[in-house]
RNA sequence: GGGCCCAUGGUCUAGUUGGUCAUGACGUCACCCUCACACGGUGGAGGUCCUGGGUUCGAAUCCCAGUGGGCCCA
């Protein structure tokens, strides 16, 4: 018998080791079942989940239970991204080993991350997170380095990777190159400069606008618009910059915005990726004066002084010279690096050696491919198509960091020829490594790559790697692509961007065939979590407080794409859920646990089994619909609404004088167990710790031994004769309940007797109603009571009458309610040429009198009862 | 400045192809300890579905404009 009281905590640890313990989530390749693959997202090992993830892996937990259930043989391995700034500020700083020892902190790194994997796997065996951990991958293994390292050479060999000086992304406080993913603009209070520069030659002077007056050392063209009328004079000319006192052209380009400070700017190395395409177009200068940890670097007394500081001094000579024309006050955006570990510092465009992927050329075939997903919700391609369409910088690989995937390569040092690894020699780290072979010029003098890979370039390889692409081809062609990719829509322009680009590029097909997003967790009020609103709740209070099954519901209340709200309220109602379901599992147990259900007839239930058996037939019939669409929600609320409801307030009630009494009571036996049954079956996937406690306490003579390797509920049965019937006898009963309580009685209070008038078919009701109401004489009559009654209002059916007489609604509402009585009558009269039919009505309202004076009736659509 | 999303009772939220007393939760009020459950049950109050136009017999739902918010990007 399942115990008096519901406690969450104690059951789920149970089950969790059990589950562990037994492999149900193993993988078997070789098991009967089409595949169903899902490449889940690998979290980077900060060590502990966040509410985030909590949504995350609780709709990837769903999905591969509920998977499992329809039949797919379920593959749900689950990965970790190990390499992050994050991991190296902490060896650095907490564990104080320096990044110069490289072989002792990467060891340090990996140690740390390992750690962190443990704890987080506990965090999500925590929440009934269930992937497949005999297949974990790490991306900081050697035979995920392998991977990483056999694509990007092969990807060297095409054509698509290569090692170039371009301007890139720099974080000056990082150190290290940056793709576009990793940055952002943020709006912050900052200073217009206007200054003079002189003219070459003349006594005038260009008056230009800059919010970067110390990137003057850099500046290498002067640019006003040529529909500026207001300085044609000066094209042609140059400036000599005061300072540092060189000749810089001056240029019209339609690109400059006559609106902004004089409409005349400078153009430096860089100051803005406007600033690179002029560079490029006018083929000018590049001169760098920014150092690689964001300190002038310009000749004069400005060097090495950092960017703050030596805007101030360039800035007080130029006003000492009498070039500073004014200051202005703005708002300007300010790009920043803000992604993983975000640093926030202000990002410089440097010109550097780095390894790029080529992305622009592939931008058609990446839409073109983006089309052929399924993407849940649809209009997530859009948010795709948008990034996609306006990429126009290759993605920038190498970053200056240690922890990471090291890049294949050396570079000779006699005669300056990249030198790529062969595939037989990966995994290799050439920060350690030597290439086994010479250089084509006979050298064997290389210097090793030092840089390591972006982060995003290990986690773009996740459909390969769970495939064992190239490792094992009999499973490879069995497991790829994958079936789904679920995630949040945060990260559509970097993981899923880069994955679907780069396994098309390697393997010709899409990665996967679906998408499912989801939106962000929102703090309790509404705004996003995050520390510095103060408003971030950790996993582990909800799993402290409640349990894991009421934290579930939460995450799987939340719609597709949207972002949802954390909420308190929102668990202490799923556990308030999960309470009653076990109370209802209990009664049920004690009414069936000595009864004989299998011999029961379909033909022997009464109207009411019947009834509440077609609505579960319904129940089922929308679950598989909706969840086939990765709707949860909205099934999750039917459930619960089901079972609470329909079952246990309205059908429990209606059948406990038959328990109590031996009255068909195997049919209600029957009834309730094959109920119950089947809702275990349905929110198994959704609330999977109890249901397994249900199931293994009340069906383990089914023989298996996890509700999880069970087959979704497919209950078939309905009657639309007594479904009809039963909701005639809810209704009857609720109104029957709400007459006593508006009277103040007490629900089980005693009515002498009743009446109940009705012209549809009541056969097998009378004891339900008489019993479960408490009636002592109840008679049921067809036809009406001899009572007077005044029609109040006559609702017609819109959805019939309208696409029916179009224009004519109005005419035809109020024929029908003129004629509400013969219509009654005779069924269907014609009337101004308008058919009209009693099929037409909606309901009719009506008042009830008796010699004047309104008397104890309940109305309904379909009855009336006359309480006596 | 561009793209996408959102705006529904005090708070949060559902509403898939338009069909007329708008869903649910929390809160609130009243009544009921009815032998599974007071972490329960029953019933009530509470809404110009952001604003203004339009399409339609009919709009929370479709179209346009505006306002306010979120995200992504220039």
């Amino acid at each position: 018998m399942l115990d008096k009281d519901y406690d969450g905590k104690k059951i789920e640890k149970k089950w969790q080791n059990f589950w562990l313990e037994n492999q149900i989530f193993k993988f078997n390749p070789d098991k009967e079942g089409e595949v169903y693959v899902l490449d889940t997202p690998p979290p980077f090992t900060s060590g502990s989940l966040h509410m985030g993830h909590v949504m995350d892996f609780t709709w990837i937990d769903f999905t591969q239970r509920y998977k499992r259930m329809r039949g797919f043989n379920v593959y749900c391995p689950q990965g970790f991204d190990c390499h992050g700034l994050p991991t190296e500020l902490k060896v650095e700083h907490e564990f104080k080993i320096s990044k110069d020892d490289k072989e002792a902190f990467i060891e340090k790194c990996k140690e740390w991350t390992a750690q962190c994997v443990d704890r987080m796997k506990r965090q999500m065996t925590d929440i009934g997170y269930f992937p497949d951990w005999s297949r974990m991958y790490l991306t900081m293994k050697p035979e995920y380095l392998k991977l990483i390292q056999t694509t990007l050479i092969n990807f060297y060999h095409k054509g698509y990777l290569f090692r170039e000086k371009h301007p890139v992304l720099w974080c000056p406080k990082c150190q290290t190159a940056l793709a576009k993913a990793e940055v952002g603009y943020e709006e912050k209070d900052g200073k217009l400069y206007y200054l003079k520069l002189p003219i070459e030659g003349e006594s005038e002077h260009v008056e230009i606008a800059t919010t970067r007056p110390e990137l003057m050392p850099s500046c290498v063209g002067v640019f006003f618009n040529p529909k500026d009328p207001r300085y044609e004079k000066f094209k042609g000319k140059s400036v000599i910059l005061p300072i540092f006192d060189r000749k810089v052209p001056i240029l019209s380009d339609e690109e400059v915005d006559m609106s902004f400070g004089t409409g005349i700017v400078y153009c430096c190395t860089y100051g803005d990726e406007q600033d690179i395409l002029w560079q490029k177009k006018y083929d000018l200068d590049v001169i760098t004066s920014i150092t690689e940890d964001g300190k002038l670097k310009a000749g004069k007394k400005y060097d090495g002084l950092p960017v703050k500081e030596a805007r101030k001094g360039i800035v007080s000579e130029l006003d000492e010279l009498g070039l500073l024309v004014k200051v202005e006050n703005m708002k300007h955006r300010v790009l920043l690096h803000v992604e993983r570990g975000s640093c926030k510092s202000p990002i410089e465009l440097l010109p550097m050696e780095q390894y790029f992927i080529n992305v622009r050329d592939f931008k058609d075939d990446l839409i073109n491919n983006g089309k052929k997903i399924s993407w849940h919700p649809g209009y997530m391609y859009d948010r795709f198509y948008d990034w996609t369409d306006s990429m126009d910088w290759d993605w920038i690989i190498s970053r200056q960091r240690v922890f990471g995937t090291p890049i294949p390569f050396w570079k000779c040092k006699d005669c300056g020829e990249l030198m790529p690894a062969k595939e037989e020699w990966l995994p290799v780290d050439p920060r350690f490594d030597k290439p086994k072979d010479k250089c084509k010029c006979g050298s064997d003098n290389f210097i090793g790559e030092v840089d390591v890979c972006d982060c995003w370039v290990d986690s773009s390889a996740t459909p390969l790697a769970i495939s064992r692409y190239l490792r094992d081809d009999k499973f490879f062609s069995k497991t790829y692509p994958s079936t789904i990719r679920p995630q949040g829509y945060e990260i559509i322009r970097t993981w899923l961007f880069y994955t679907l680009f780069r396994c098309n590029l390697i393997t010709g097909v899409n990665p996967w065939k679906e998408t499912l997003i989801h939106g962000m967790v929102a703090g309790p009020d509404g705004r996003k979590m995050s520390k510095s609103l103060g408003n971030v709740i950790e996993p582990d209070e909800p799993l402290k407080k409640y349990c894991a099954d009421a934290l579930r519901q939460w995450a799987l209340l939340a719609s597709k794409g949207e972002d949802f709200p954390f909420s308190w309220k929102e668990i202490e109602h799923g556990n308030r859920f999960l309470t009653k379901f076990w109370n209802v599992s209990r009664f049920i147990e004690m009414n069936i646990s000595e009864i004989d259900t299998t011999k029961v007839d379909m033909d022997s239930l009464t109207v009411a089994d019947r009834w509440i058996l077609s609505k579960l037939s319904d129940l089922v019939k929308l679950s598989r619909k909706e969840l086939d669409d990765y709707n949860f929600a909205p099934v999750l609320k039917e459930i619960r609404n089901f079972l609470w409801h329909e079952v246990a307030d309205n059908y429990i009630e209606i059948v406990k004088y038959r328990l109590y009494n031996d009255i068909k009571k195997e049919q209600a036996a029957y009834t309730l167990k094959t109920l119950l049954r089947n809702i275990i079956g349905l929110i198994s996937p959704y609330t999977p710790h109890i249901t397994e406690e249900i199931y293994n306490e009340i069906f383990s003579d089914e023989g298996i031994k996890s509700i999880n390797l069970t087959t979704y509920p497919d209950f078939n049965f309905y009657d639309k004769y007594d479904f009809v019937k039963g909701e005639l006898l809810k209704d009857i009963t609720v109104d029957i309940r709400r007459y006593k309580s508006d009277l103040k009685m007490p629900l089980n209070a005693p009515i002498n007797a009743a009446i109940v008038y009705t012209e549809k078919n009541v056969d097998g009701i009378k004891e339900d109603i008489s019993k479960s109401m408490n009636i002592a004489n109840l008679e049921i009559k067809n036809g009406k009571p001899n009572i007077e009654e005044k029609i109040t209002a006559v609702v017609p059916r819109y959805d019939i009458i309208g696409p029916k007489f179009g224009k004519d609604v109005q005419k035809v509402k109020s024929l029908l309610t003129q004629h509400i009585t013969e219509i009654e009558e005779k069924g269907q009269i014609t009337l101004e040429g308008f058919e009209l039919n009693f099929d037409y009505i909606e309901r009719v309202e009506r008042e009830f009198f008796k010699n004047g004076k309104k008397v104890n009736v309940i109305k309904d659509r379909d009855f009336i009862v006359e309480i006596l």
